[in-house]
DNA sequence: AACGAGCACAACCGCCAGGGA
DNA sequence: CTCCCTGGCGGTTGTGCTCGT
């Protein structure tokens, strides 16, 4: 089609973003909402291409996103689902709703590859190939999703290296049904374990925590109805992680509602993160999975009995199916 | 202490699909 | 129905940091 590229290009910024743009982005985000990302360098005065900002918000700014290590179940959830999807990394990324598919991609392309490469060759060595055929670095039955999938399923696990080698893993569907569990902060870790600013939620959230405080309401009637009030969104999740970490069953406050639930329970026109209708298209590309859905989320629930033992802190949270 | 290699991750780029005019 | 705009996705790159020599 040869379209022109999403902004002009003269003038415009590149490169790490910087606190106060930051400030203004979510300032901005916060009073309008996410979208319309166009406006959004025009209104703001940024010097940033409307893609980028959407960029910054998706993966960084938005409530909702947990940084730091990943936890060997995520690991396992990731591989997992890798293995069913290939680099489908906004699927993935449904399914854990707390990371991006940036950053899942980025992950699997730094650690998790080379880890399965890794324990492949040692496989390779030691035991017979496994008997499928892949199409990436690791086995994949894409041919066998859907009917009889769950065998197959169990082989791979059961081949697969990094389920094997660390005991605390069970089952990837039961840890599927565990970040279900577990919808909780993204802060709730505390493991930002980045120095840089860019990766530092902290730095963010207190520079919002201040900033949000001296917002003023919103002035668009629409952009009200959808959206919580500032300190909800920005305040470190401040407080909204205490009542899980606590153990408690209060129902979660307005941030928690505002995370993503995965796929299975959600519409096509679910609100999305934060609040906001963001991922309406990312929803809609979930139909194709509903098979895989559905084998995740039966096996899930079989798992449900061992989860109670697994998921102590979390097993008051009621799982929605 | 200095340098280079490798790593980790934020950000960018190009393509594609959906929806509205 | 067609065209174009916008947003989303996956691949790739750039840059800073860490570690080993």
């Amino acid at each position: 089609m040869g379209r022109p590229p999403c902004c002009d290009k003269v003038g415009i910024k590149k490169g790490p973003w910087t606190p106060e743009e930051d400030i203004i982005l979510v300032s901005y985000i916060q009073e309008h909402g996410p979208g319309n990302w166009r406006s959004v360098p025009i209104n703001t005065g940024l010097m940033r291409c409307s893609k980028s900002c959407r960029l910054r918000w998706t993966n960084y700014l938005r409530p909702g996103i947990r940084r730091g290590n990943f936890t060997p179940h995520e690991e396992g959830i990731i591989v997992h689902l890798q293995s069913l999807l290939g680099n489908r990394w906004a699927a993935i990324a449904s399914y854990l709703p707390q990371r991006t598919d940036n950053d899942i991609k980025n992950y699997w392309n730094t650690h998790l590859k080379k880890k399965l490469q890794k324990h492949q060759a040692i496989g390779a060595i030691f035991a017979p190939p496994p008997p499928a055929e892949s199409s990436s670095s690791i086995v994949i039955p894409t041919t066998t999703a859907g009917a009889g999938h769950v065998d197959h399923h169990h082989d791979m696990i059961a081949n697969n290296p990094l389920f094997s080698k660390d005991n605390k893993y069970s089952h990837p569907a039961a840890e599927v049904t565990q970040q279900l569990i577990a919808r909780r902060s993204p802060f709730a870790d505390g493991d930002s374990s980045s120095s840089s600013y860019a990766s530092s939620m902290d730095n963010i959230s207190k520079l919002l925590n201040g900033f949000m405080k001296q917002s003023s309401p919103p002035q668009n009637d629409a952009a009200a109805d959808i959206k919580p009030p500032a300190t909800d969104i920005f305040n470190p999740l401040l407080s909204s992680f205490n009542h899980i970490s606590g153990g408690t069953t209060t129902t979660l406050p307005a941030f928690n509602d505002m995370l993503p639930s995965p796929p299975p329970q959600q519409p096509a026109t679910l609100v999305g993160h934060g609040g906001y209708d963001d991922e309406p298209k990312q929803r809609h590309q979930q139909g194709p999975l509903s098979p895989i859905e559905k084998w995740l989320f039966e096996e899930a629930a079989e798992q449900a009995v061992d989860l109670m033992d697994l998921s102590d802190a979390c097993c008051s949270v009621p799982i929605m199916f």
